[in-house]
DNA sequence: TGACCTCACCTAATTCCTTCGGTATCCGCC
DNA sequence: GGCGGATACCGAAGGAATTAGGTGAGGTCA
């Protein structure tokens, strides 16, 4: 039976995709030269991925002139919320809270940061 | 050009490991058995992954009779800690403190989660 | 002893991911 | 009009992920 196709994006995806959120609408051309050197791929290779993405619903293209306009239709938030959402689906039973506390008591934050987060925390319930 | 072998944990094999991680070393036999019968597959298939899973580094195996009994060596809070810090590499520059902002101001939280975390945070820093 | 079960091993089928080569087309320029 | 560069399209290679069938060894038990 065969697997199913991931709706995250890969790694080499991803790199792509910084690519267009960071630099809007570009040709492969384009987004192939906005690719650091050590880690450039072929043209022919980032038109395949460009090509899976839009397939996977991440970019849409337009053509001008002869060559293809590939354009974000899933900015970087909503991507990273959903990437977010797989891992709290995934390892904290689907709590967002679960998290929030694992990350707070699991040493990853300074005083500062924590400091910062108690503010924000106030704040947030303010709009509430 | 092959792709990497991916480290983390996909969901196939996110499964299995949770199996083992609740019920302890455990056959193929017996893993099989605790899979829901709706998701159920092969015992061949079961196999395959515990042997992929081994090469992972995520279980190890040894010969109890005539079985493999099958032990995790990763645990589940390690696992999580590694996923979820893939997605803070990826997504939130490295940097836990965006990922806990984020997620307070994204709307994720009820207000009693919020009270919960300011409480979370003032045991953290007493701690500090 | 022979039917049957459990188990490990090997192989395969299918799909996806990542990487490109080959080819045809279109454009501008000599 | 022919050449070179940029582009899109086609297809494929090689590995990973997921699922499973076939086979044979070893044990149980009527």
């Amino acid at each position: 039976m065969p697997r199913r196709r991931s709706v995250p994006l890969t790694e080499a995806e991803l790199r792509l995709m910084e690519i267009v959120w960071a630099s809007g609408p570009a040709t492969v051309g384009q987004i192939v030269d906005a690719i650091p050197e050590r880690e450039r791929t072929a043209y022919n290779t980032v038109q395949t991925m460009m090509k899976i993405l839009e397939r996977k619903g991440y970019v849409r293209h337009r053509s001008v002139g002869r060559a293809f306009v590939y354009e974000s239709i899933v900015d970087r938030d909503a991507a990273a919320r959903t990437a977010l959402s797989q891992v709290v689906q995934r390892f904290f039973g689907g709590s967002p809270r679960e998290l929030a506390l694992n990350l707070i008591e699991g040493d990853h934050l300074t005083e500062a940061e924590l400091d910062e987060l108690q503010q924000t925390i106030a704040r947030a319930k303010e709009e509430a």
